[in-house]
DNA sequence: TCTGGGGTCCTAGGACCC
DNA sequence: TCTGGGGTCCTAGGACCC
C-alpha cells in the first residue's frame, strides 16, 4: 500500500522563533519584516549568517556565509544573537501539536519532521489535512511553514523545499517529471558541493538528467553514493518514517577558539572543558562511550583527528579526559597555530547494557562519584558553578 | 573582519590472523 | 629469486545534512 507521507519544513526557523519570540515579549518591530539575520559573535571569529529574513534574501545574503560578507550586500542588515532554549521551546511547541494528527513522527531536525500520515487519515485527504496543519501552525503558533506531500521521504522533502515561505506542495510519483526533472542537480538531497561539479562533468546538470544515467555507471563512479543518488533522481525511497526516539550515535563539542593557540598545554585546558560538557551530556543520556575522538583544525584551515578505544566503556569525565589528552599529545605539533579544537565519544552503549569487563578499575566507584556529585551541582546552580581544577585560569 | 557547531554514514588502507 | 588470499577490526578523513 501506498505510503502518506508530509514533510514539514519551518520558514527561516531560527529567525522566525526569534521574532516570535521578540512579540511574546511585547516588541513590536517583527524582525522578519526587515533585512535581518541571526548569527554568531564576529568578535569571537564565530560570524557566519545561521537564518536569514526573507528581506535578507532578497540582498543575495546565503546561510553560512561571514556576516561581514552579508554586511557588504546589504549595510543595514540587522543582526541578532541566537538562542538555543528559545529555539527548543517552539520546536517543542511544533511536535506537540503535530501529535494531534499521528504519532508516527521523526524529527529529522530541530526545524523539520516527517509524519507518516498512512493509518491516520480516515475519510480526510492528505491535502486537505495538511492545510489545516499549515493554518493551525501560523494561527496558534505564530509562524509558518512549508509542507511537502508525498509517499514517500525523499519526495516529501523535496517538495516542501519548492516555492518558500508559508506554501503546500505535492510531488507525486506521477509528477516528478514535471516538477522535479527539470531542477538543477544541486538541488536534489544529499547532492553537495563535491558530487555536483563531477556530475557536471559527466554532462549531468538537471535531476532528469542523472534519473536518465545508466545506473552502473554512477555507481562505478560514485559507489554506494552513486547508487542513491540514482533512485532519489528517479524518486525511489523506501525508507520509513522513524519516529521511535533513537540514542544518540556519538556526543560531541567542539569550539573555534577566540584566538590561535600553539601550546599544549592552554590546548589542554580547553580540551578539558569540551571533555566535561561531552561526559554531562552522556551520563545525561544514562549513556557510556567506548572510543574518544579529538579533532584539532589549524589556522590554515587544515582538519585532523585521530581516535582510540578506551579500555572500558565508560562515561567518567577522568578516564574520557585521559584518553583525549593522550590523543592530543600523539597529533599535536608544538608550535602549529590551531584555531579550533573538539572531542567526541563514539560507540556508545547504555549503561545498564554495557559489558562487564574483568579489568574493572577499581577506582571507578570513585569516580563515579565525582562525577555524579559535580552533575548535581550543576543541574542546582547552573552548568558553570563547577569545574575541574585544570580549567581555571591560572592567575598571572 | 573570511570560513559555526552538532550530527550520520561511508571508504580506503593498514594491521593482523589463518 | 619473492612474496596468496580471505576475513576482521580499526583508524583517518571526507561528504553530506540542518
Amino acid at each position: 500500500m501506498d505510503k502518506k507521507i508530509l514533510h514539514i519544513d519551518v520558514n527561516n526557523a531560527f529567525l522566525s522563533w526569534l521574532a516570535v519570540y521578540k512579540l511574546k515579549c511585547g516588541e513590536t518591530l517583527d524582525i522578519r519584516n526587515i533585512p535581518a539575520i541571526i548569527g554568531g559573535d564576529e568578535e569571537a571569529r564565530k560570524g557566519v549568517v545561521l537564518a536569514k529574513s526573507m528581506k535578507a534574501k532578497e540582498f543575495g545574503i546565503i546561510t553560512g556565509e561571514p556576516i561581514y560578507q552579508a554586511k557588504k550586500k546589504c549595510p543595514q542588515i540587522q543582526v541578532f544573537k541566537g538562542n538555543l532554549d528559545i529555539y527548543r521551546e517552539y520546536s517543542n511547541k511544533l511536535y506537540k501539536l503535530l501529535l494531534e494528527y499521528t504519532d508516527k513522527i521523526e524529527r529529522f531536525s530541530i526545524d523539520e519532521c516527517f509524519l507518516d500520515m498512512t493509518e491516520y487519515l480516515m475519510k480526510d485527504t492528505l491535502e486537505n489535512k495538511a492545510k489545516e496543519i499549515h493554518k493551525r501552525v501560523k494561527q496558534e503558533l505564530g509562524f509558518t511553514v512549508n509542507i511537502g506531500i508525498s509517499n514517500n521521504k525523499l519526495l516529501a522533502k523535496m517538495a516542501s523545499d519548492f516555492e518558500k515561505p508559508d506554501k503546500i506542495h505535492t510531488l507525486y510519483t506521477s509528477e516528478i517529471q514535471t516538477k522535479m526533472w527539470n531542477l538543477p542537480v544541486s538541488e536534489l538531497f544529499m547532492l553537495g558541493k563535491k558530487s555536483v561539479p563531477k556530475l557536471y562533468k559527466m554532462g549531468i546538470k538537471t535531476i532528469g538528467d542523472l534519473a536518465k544515467k545508466d545506473r552502473q555507471l554512477l555507481i562505478k563512479t560514485f559507489g554506494k553514493h552513486g547508487n542513491m543518488m540514482w533512485e532519489y533522481a528517479n524518486g525511489i525511497d523506501n525508507s520509513e518514517v522513524n519516529y521511535k526516539y533513537e540514542k544518540p550515535k556519538c556526543i560531541g563539542n567542539s569550539i573555534t577558539l577566540p584566538m590561535d593557540i600553539c601550546n599544549i598545554e592552554k590546548l589542554e585546558k580547553v580540551l578539558l572543558g569540551l571533555t566535561e560538557q561531552v561526559t554531562y551530556r552522556l551520563r545525561k543520556s544514562n549513556l557510556v562511550a567506548n572510543s574518544v575522538n579529538v579533532q584539532l583544525r589549524t589556522k590554515d584551515f587544515i582538519d585532523t583527528s585521530h581516535q582510540g578505544k578506551l579500555d572500558i566503556a565508560t562515561s567518567s569525565t577522568q578516564q574520557i579526559y585521559t584518553k583525549a589528552k593522550a590523543l592530543l599529545r600523539e597529533m599535536y605539533n608544538e608550535g602549529t597555530f590551531i584555531r579550533l579544537v573538539g572531542v567526541r565519544v563514539d560507540k556508545l552503549e547504555d549503561k545498564e547494557q554495557r559489558q562487564l569487563s574483568l579489568f574493572e578499575n577499581k577506582d571507578k566507584e570513585k569516580l563515579d562519584k565525582i562525577d555524579s556529585v559535580m552533575d548535581n551541582l550543576k543541574e542546582k546552580y547552573g552548568y558553570n558553578s563547577i569545574t575541574f581544577a585544570g580549567r581555571i585560569e591560572k592567575k598571572e
